[in-house]
DNA sequence: CGGCTTTGACCCGCGC
DNA sequence: GCGCGGGTCAAAGCCG
């Protein structure tokens, strides 16, 4: 394990405001204000960026993304400017701190086999997926195991995961209201943390999309949502009618190819309301139009919070 | 009654 | 090889 798979990092603003104020390179840039707002196109950000349902459901590459966040195409650029930030924090260490002990396959290592394997993950992550989800209770055959779970895996076919980010939020609720529909399919505690980690899939058929919530040991108010995958579908229009409305039909073009996201970032957003809804509207806003002026009632410019964004990269 | 949550068990990768 | 921890399964229970 040589090839340090800190893959994530994300900058804590709700206690680190002041090193960004006055962090050093691209973070050199001034604090998201909630209430705030000031422009940041001043700081070159570039129009031609993607949404974050892009991210969740279509094809982007790591660059176009930086650039989406005003960041420097360059990944080591970015990678070594964030190692230089004062608070580089792997999802390790998000899971209450835990994970990072015995760690084994956290975000990171997992997908920095994504990231040094192109663009192949996705079809691996489906084919093994049907292994299980594909093809339900197969019942064992009756062989030996009458409970154990068969889970015939082939050897050698090392696991691999979609792309996944993450992004932190001041909530009270854990599970915070995205506009999709989720089934709870496990809960596990986490190391080292008093609060447990649920574990959420999109009930929509053949979405694939899956994802973890969990509270920030450090600070309890602080939810640490982390998606995986990319939906391939809009989000249910049964849900809120707001949410429903708010995302035009064409913004969810089936783009299933495969993961050509080859990184994961972490986002994290400031100050989110403690409702549901509020969540919901400023997660959604953000993940669609997280470069245009949004006027979020509560919490100010959503430019604001772009640059809270950052990525992280793999050498 | 269907869909969702809960929860214990199991699988698997990784570090020691 | 063993133990640990994360991730997932699936039966059972709950709820609208």
């Amino acid at each position: 394990m040589s090839d340090e798979p800190r893959d994530l990092y994300y900058h804590d603003l709700f206690q680190d405001n002041q090193h960004l104020a006055s962090g050093t390179g691209m973070y050199n840039q001034k604090p998201p204000t909630i209430a705030g707002s000031s422009a940041y196109n001043s700081q070159g950000f570039d129009p031609s960026y993607l949404s974050f349902t892009e991210c969740l459901q279509g094809p982007m590459d790591y660059n176009s993304l930086a650039s989406a966040f005003g960041l420097s195409p360059s990944s080591s650029e970015v990678f070594s400017s964030v190692e230089g930030n004062p608070k580089p924090i792997d999802v390790g260490d998000l899971g209450g701190g835990g994970g990072g002990g015995g760690g084994s396959d956290n975000l990171v290592t997992q997908n920095s086999s994504i990231s040094s394997s192109s663009t192949e993950a996705g079809v691996e992550e489906d084919s093994d997926k049907s292994k299980k989800d594909g093809q339900p209770k197969e019942s064992e055959d009756g062989g030996e195991s009458s409970k154990k779970v068969g889970k015939a895996k082939k050897k050698g076919e090392k696991k691999q995961r979609e792309p996944r980010f993450a992004f932190m939020t001041k909530s009270e609720v854990d599970h915070l209201e995205d506009g999709y529909r989720w089934r709870k399919y496990g809960q596990k505690a986490v190391k080292n943390s008093p609060y447990p980690r649920s574990y959420y899939r999109c009930t929509t058929q053949k979405c694939t999309v899956k994802k973890r919530v969990e509270r920030s040991f450090q600070d309890p108010t602080t939810v640490i949502t982390t998606y995986e995958g990319q939906h391939n579908h809009p989000i249910p229009a049964t849900l809120r009618g707001n949410a429903a409305a708010m995302f035009p039909p064409s913004m969810f073009t089936p783009q299933i190819r495969g993961p050509t996201f080859p990184q994961d970032f972490f986002v994290q957003m400031p100050q989110m309301g403690n409702q549901g809804g509020a969540n919901s509207i400023y997660s959604q806003n953000l993940m669609n139009n997280p470069h245009q002026q949004y006027q979020l009632p509560d919490y100010g410019l959503l430019q604001d919070i772009i640059p809270s964004m950052f990525l992280k990269q793999e050498p």
